[in-house]
DNA sequence: CAGTGGTCTAGACCACCCT
DNA sequence: GGGTGGTCTAGACCACTGT
């Protein structure tokens, strides 16, 4: 019969939802604010909560949506471009309004993908500082500093064996032995549920896990994972100088 | 009445049948091994299909699983390690087993985004190269490149004006440019319908979108946006020599 | 064709936040 | 307490892959 096929194409309807939303936020949505609420959107567009859902998780992970338990999802503003830049390094704490704050730190066996790159037997106990990376008041990044106690011989084991203070004199030390080089790299993760608790996001969160192996002296003097909140960061490694990118670049869309 | 209440935690289901399912594949499962199949894994573990399919989801976020439709469950290999380095640059090619592919090449404008970081006018037309980036013969990455015709003055305008021939020609002459630095950034995004389709992975799959300004003359020379698959991919940033990490470093577990 | 993962529904209850 | 997003269920059908 005349029944005329349009939406001939197969494309699933939370994809299409998410087409639909995310023209919606660039046109009639300001960052901040808030949208309706799951229940109410669902019954908007004629799909059921779930479907509805899976449209907000892309938009979410895509950076774009920010959702809350016991509030609402807003817009979420462009991501911030976060350094992890070669040069101005930053185990001493980085530049600008930018800072790595020193939180905790224990003595304790390295798991043992860390212990292989570090040159330590796997039940070698090493320091292990916990930092949290600030931006603009927010934390984007939760790290774990895996320091040999080879890397620090002059740490002083008398001072406070654990906690903030001791967590920045290992810092300092490291700082002390210069650094001959780095290899850093970067893939996606979730985040473990103290991680999910630092960055203020539930357990299983996506993240950029930043892996980085400090080089100094012949040999490898620590190694930090960074897990940066991947719904918030870009990371930026600059190769000469900073450039501030007019950032409305959303990052995919459906062709 | 007597009811102990084993298992007080209020942990999700999926969160736990993830750390049970990923202890397993450790001990129980080969690389490459299929696992049983979604309906039954449920049955196996009393809970309902879309609970089951959450905690697989997050494995293959983590890299552990890969999911094909109408085939199966198998278990990951390793993430591949891919250079994405300062060095050895390589809109030339790169180096060992690893290329890449000049797939097309047309001409058009760029989105917004892209043209401001270029130094052209948003509706000026630019070379749009389609690259595919291959690793032991698995497509790992598809990229555009976006080159305004100022930064490619030679490029022989009457030659094919299309096709893959196009793009060698234009990648040979801005190779010819030489390189002043880059700037370069890696954030999360969905795979594009279209990169989707080169990187064998449905729409909305997971992708670590690794932008890079090409600087040379004291401009913008090109631009390039390349999408990796994030659950295959560990990008890799040298910056001294090669590295080779053993890497069976789970991303992320359950504490 | 049978079997797989992918999509979708219409409910229900829970954990959290605000007022 | 009322409203929000987060989890979970028990179904159904679809799209794709192999044989």
């Amino acid at each position: 019969m005349g029944t005329t096929q349009l939406e001939s194409v197969q494309e699933p309807k939370y994809w299409h939802l998410k087409t639909v939303l995310s023209e919606a936020l660039d046109s009639d949505f300001a960052v901040g604010e808030i949208l309706p609420n799951e229940r109410e959107l669902a019954a908007r567009f004629g799909v059921a909560r779930a479907t509805l859902r899976q449209a907000l998780e892309q938009l979410e992970l895509e950076g774009r949506l920010q959702r809350r338990r016991g509030v609402g999802t807003t817009v979420a503003p462009p991501r911030v471009g976060v350094a992890v830049s070669t040069a101005q390094h930053d185990w001493t704490g980085g530049g600008a309004g930018e800072a790595w704050q020193s939180a905790d730190c224990r003595t304790a066996a390295a798991p043992a993908a860390v212990a292989g790159m570090l040159d330590v037997a796997g039940d070698e106990p090493v320091h292990i500082v916990r930092r949290i990376r600030l931006t603009h008041g927010q934390a984007v990044a939760a790290e774990l500093l895996y320091v040999p106690a080879a890397s620090v011989p002059d740490l002083s084991a008398i001072e406070t064996p654990s906690g903030p203070a001791r967590a920045r004199s290992v810092v300092r030390e490291l700082h002390r032995l210069g650094l001959d080089g780095q290899d850093r790299s970067v893939e996606l993760g979730s985040a473990r549920a103290d991680d999910a608790k630092e960055l203020d996001r539930l357990p299983g969160a996506p993240v950029l896990v930043v892996t980085t192996r400090y080089l100094a002296a012949g040999g490898t003097a620590a190694v930090s994972v960074a897990t940066y909140r991947a719904d918030t960061c870009r990371l930026t490694f600059g190769d000469s100088g900073d450039l501030e990118i007019s950032h409305d670049d959303r990052t995919q869309q459906a062709s």
